[in-house]
DNA sequence: GATGAATGAGTCTTCATTCAT
DNA sequence: GATGAATGAAGACTCATTCAT
């Protein structure tokens, strides 16, 4: 049940920001209303609480991956290049949120417990496509049968997940095309030189 | 300079899980202190304050994580196998303190600019054991020459990393060999089936 | 000066049962629109503040009550009639209008300074009334002489409401009649049984 | 489980002061600590919140009356005497405590619903010792037949209550002797000027 | 060494009131 | 006349930290 439109999206900008840079904890709503240059009644009276309206930065960001994905997934044909695909919307994905990204890492993921919805939402929702993709490639014969798809499915993610947030947040310069070709190399053909 | 007490390993353990149920902020002195078995003065004696505290343990943490690998790595003659060893030694100290891994995750990972020291501190450590493998690899032929070692080293730490915290954490039951195979498998030989 | 809205009545009615469950400070201006089927903004066209609205329902319930005695004093031609008819009016109006009487007796008389104006509007008016006719009666020689006019007027007063808004508002079922007698009886002829 | 019991006191005696000047949901946490000189959080180190500190005032005040009116009431042989002693009591207490007996009748007598709990225990309470002295007054024959008890017990609480509030916070001056004498006659003599 | 009572700065949240439409 | 989005002052409550015993 949205309310206004006007304010929702200076507030959601405002909100990741000072989320992604103090953790839920460490925000504040002041701070967070001072950003989005309204008062702080205004957040209130758009959200109900910190709470919600950290939930809803959540879930709206689990969207947007989920959506920007899918897009890049429905133009390519066949398994392979669709996960091909996944990687590199992930990965871009990362770059263009990284502080969206930041937080959906540590505060989703790291708890847990405590926000168990939106922790279902994001195992349904964005791990479930990779496993889907996962799992028609083990029947179309193009991906290893030894892999147990939900595992599988989690490496991907963090593999992509962890050298992502490295690379954007802490490194002061990065190739992104050296990072993609590297996470490609090593996610589908794997560390090991083929022999002879 | 570590104080004398032997109050601290009681402290300790009682740090780490208030620290990993409830996330550094929301954590407080009181009930570590209630569940040490101690006053609330007392933990001030032995820990000039909240934050020393819980630095202390994320240094403690990887700690134990590097002794355990190095441990693991030194049994091994080949950097194959010594690959091999970090892995399922990383798997299984995530395994033992999964509490303490949950807060590496959110925490320190997650975080960062406020933590520089120690996330470097991870980042030199653990993630350089697994870089100066990877090299000495490529150097023998037998780790792909096209992966950049850095992002590889992050990409092999997020894919253990993460799928031993939804499994340890989420799943009411796991297969720990089949966990431990399905990521061997996914790091050393990639998703796709080879083909001839 | 009442403005001529045909807004008032509904906003009467429900600010009665709002300030009379909530009491005045957790009342909501906010409810009292919803309740009323009408807009904030408009609860502030018709009264200019929280606190303007309070009085005019207090202001409005003591006009009430008073109406309501005067009328049944006027049908009886001698004083112990009225006074009569006054306990039972004042009975019957408490029991109709149990949660604005509720209201009077908790934060009207209870506090006091605050509403200094109401408070003697209530005892100048229907206090007065009880006064007057007690005074008549010592005159006619049918009220005990050795009753100080004030203290017997608040007593009476007391006795009815006290007793009254136990019995509407705690006890799940009673009995109108036998409420009624008791009072009076009480009242007129007080706890001692009479000897001889 | 009481704390502290140095601190207890001067927190006891600003809380009535304050509660009884603003009411409940006026006073502040603020004030009440620095009346009692002491800081905001040593309030909370002692009392959980508002609302228990103010529960807890309520029932040590009841706890006071009912001891008070008890020791009075032991020390008469004949039920007439006791209830006569009880008028008395009543009176003197709420002339002694007559800031938290305005807090008792608005804040607890007024509202009711949401204080179920501490209205239960004073009516079970001291409106139980008015009742208990009624209906042993009756079995005896010294008091009336045709009262119901609950009613009249209530009648003679409220009488007393009102009066001597109205005397005690709004009157200049007031005689107290003669307050007590005509609330004695209203009660056990009634209105109603003997005949023959 | 150990304790826990005391502190007060810092936060979330509520809500009466205003005003542009 | 009517609306409801926006405001900001005010207040309950938390908790890391200190210090006298």
């Amino acid at each position: 049940m949205e309310r206004t439109s006007t304010k929702r999206l200076p507030i959601f900008e405002a909100a990741v920001a000072v989320f992604s840079e103090k953790g839920f904890a460490k925000a504040t709503m002041e701070e967070i209303a001072r950003r989005a240059g309204i008062a702080k009644g205004t957040l209130y009276y758009n959200y109900r609480s910190k709470k919600e309206l950290f939930l809803s930065l959540i879930e709206e960001g689990i969207e947007r991956l989920e959506a920007a994905v899918k897009r890049e997934i429905a133009r390519r044909r066949d398994t392979s290049s669709k996960l091909e695909a996944l990687i590199g919307a992930q990965l871009s994905f990362f770059e263009e949120y990284r502080d969206y990204c930041k937080l959906l890492l540590s505060e989703v993921w790291g708890l847990g417990s405590r926000w168990e919805k939106q922790l279902e939402r994001l195992r349904s929702g964005y791990i479930g496509i990779i496993k889907d993709l996962l799992q028609r490639g083990q029947a179309e014969g193009i991906i290893r049968q030894d892999l147990e798809v939900n595992t599988a499915a989690m490496g991907v993610f963090g593999a992509v997940a962890v050298a992502a947030l490295n690379a954007f947040l802490f490194e002061r310069q990065y190739h992104y095309e050296s990072l993609l070709q590297t996470l490609k190399n090593l996610l589908f053909l794997g560390l090991n030189e083929r022999e002879g």
